[in-house]
DNA sequence: GCCGTTTACTTGACGTTTCAAGTACACGCT
DNA sequence: AGCGTGTACTTGAAACGTCAAGTAAACGGC
């Protein structure tokens, strides 16, 4: 084993900073969407991928991978979302294992409700808080960090070497 | 009411991308816990703040805000780390009401133990993934972010305007 | 065409977090 | 001193997420 290379000071603060950013922005998300909404910030991601998508419907494993949620929570929020009226799932035509959920009418009309709020929120949160330059940094820097995190459902080729 | 103003192209991609960092990163830094350490990214952090204070106790509410947690999330956390005998729970002299968190020998060991891992990880996911002028950068755009960003339980004064 | 394997998704049990009450102490006024 | 209000924390129930197992259809070799 080899020696620990600690955090200096400026990357501890750094890294401080981040960690509360990670735990605070969500939560501030959810906390508007579910107060005017009745969302989770997770959930209202599913009805938008969908909202976007020609014939506003996705392969339950497709859309899993856009909003970076495993196969299991998006079955189970989309088992709460159809219970709402909000989704529909159907068979795959064709593939006969897997389904396709379908954003209803009223899922639709509900986005479309709530997403004014919650472009507001996210623009007051963050776009409002950065400078132009900041919003192109923050670009840069969350694209590399995404090259370098797993993905979830962990492909098989090019895991983590331990 | 007034028109909403959208995200530009840019700024969607942008949004995009750092939603998937807030969802990602958090699960990479609970997995490797979670695998090596039997402790939750937030866990971990509760045991750092102890360790890292005089006395290796701290009161709960103090806790909850260093750590950006609930008094109730803590609180539970604290009642499975004490079950586990990594934390031990005190009455405060000073105002009988609260309770002290106090680290024991063995939640201390325990942390000393997992510390590596858990610097490695963030080091490989975050540190070694940005050029030092992107940590520089990401240390202004989350000291931005945290200035707009309502801490929990809310404060009275200076309350968000609807 | 059959059979073992893989893929796509669902399900149920369990752990964690949140939300809303509940409890117990402290503070300030009279 | 006594009482109302506020504060510090705990608790229990419900919502949500994860993990492991289960089901069903597709694929691929023979």
């Amino acid at each position: 084993m080899e020696s620990t290379r600690w955090l200096s000071e400026d990357e501890q603060e750094t890294w401080l900073r981040t960690l509360a950013v990670l735990t605070l922005l969500p939560a501030a998300l959810d906390t508007q969407l579910q107060r005017d909404a009745d969302l989770t910030h997770f959930g209202y991601g599913v009805l938008a991928m969908l909202s976007e998508t020609p014939g506003r419907s996705r392969r339950m494993s497709e859309l899993a991978a856009l909003v970076n949620g495993s196969q299991s929570r998006l079955s189970h929020l989309v088992g709460r979302l159809e219970g709402r009226g909000w989704v529909r799932r159907e068979r795959a035509g064709d593939d006969g294992r897997g389904s396709v959920a379908v954003l209803t009418d009223a899922g639709h009309a509900h986005l479309v409700a709530s997403a004014p709020g919650h472009v507001a929120q996210v623009r007051a949160l963050v776009f409002d808080a950065l400078t132009a330059e900041q919003v192109a940094q923050l670009g840069e820097i969350t694209g590399a960090l995404l090259a370098r995190l797993p993905l979830p459902g962990g492909c098989p080729d090019r895991a983590e070497p331990r």
